[in-house]
DNA sequence: TATCAACCTTCCAGCTGCTGGAAGGTCAAG
DNA sequence: CTTGACCTTCCAGCAGCTGGAAGGTTGATA
């Protein structure tokens, strides 16, 4: 399939995904016409990628993760490693989320209005853990 | 505190913390000497913009979330607005969070070691909603 | 009191990750 | 056979840092 349609199925822009191209993370295929046809696998990878990067993982990250799916390196122990890792990365991100979720709804609930000079939301905030 | 104590609270580098100045984000006073000098407030500003950050918000969406605590907008409905729209976007990545952990865990438990030449994983992935 | 490391300052350059626009080729419909 | 919506490459620019140079401040030690 054409750029245009990859672009719609996987939400990035089409720049975006050319871009993507030129720093090899989706090579596809060209058509006789020089155009780009995208395979689905193409896509699922694009796809990925949408959700990865969106979620503040560098493009070397994601390169790293996208390499997880290639069977070449399935059977390292290296590879589970660094998987076990990216596990540990995700779950701090979904922590340090729902504490940022928590921190706006009490913000919604609790400050509304009102014009108390300091918010017991920012003490909250400066409890957490020290990284 | 100077930046360098305020670096290691926020757990920001230096940089990006007088990047952060330079863009109008976080404003320190500043000691007889020239040097910054950071209150407690600035440092949960600081901490704030590190998480968000690392989640995804570009830096605009950080200046916006930011200005939810400062007094001056808070009884607005538009911020109440805002910040639930905020919200729904925290939502949403957390889903997609859970959804990439989920992935992850499965290639670790389901995949490895093995050569199969295509992993249900990604058929698993390109299930999802079309965002 | 000198001096040395470890801070701090500003400024400028460069990298990442797109993003927009120009200039031009391809394709399907009318 | 033209029109409009695609597609192509290339080049420029913006966002968000990040590194390095050149130099000032501070506090401990000789």
């Amino acid at each position: 399939m054409n750029i245009g349609e990859a672009s719609e199925r996987s939400g990035l822009p089409s720049k975006t995904i050319r871009y993507y191209e030129d720093i090899g993370l989706v090579r596809p295929e060209r058509g006789g016409n020089g155009y780009r046809d995208y395979a689905t696998s193409d896509i699922h990878k694009l796809r990925f990628l949408q959700k990865s990067r969106g979620l503040g993982f560098s493009v070397e990250e994601c390169r790293q993760l996208l390499a997880l799916y290639e069977d070449k390196s399935r059977a390292s122990a290296d590879v589970k490693d660094m998987t076990q890792a990216k596990l540990s990365e995700i779950d701090r991100k979904i922590v340090a989320l729902t504490e940022l979720r928590r921190t706006l709804e009490h913000l919604v609930h609790a400050c509304h209005g009102n014009d108390r000079p300091d918010c017991p939301i920012l003490e909250e905030l400066s409890e957490d853990r020290r990284a």
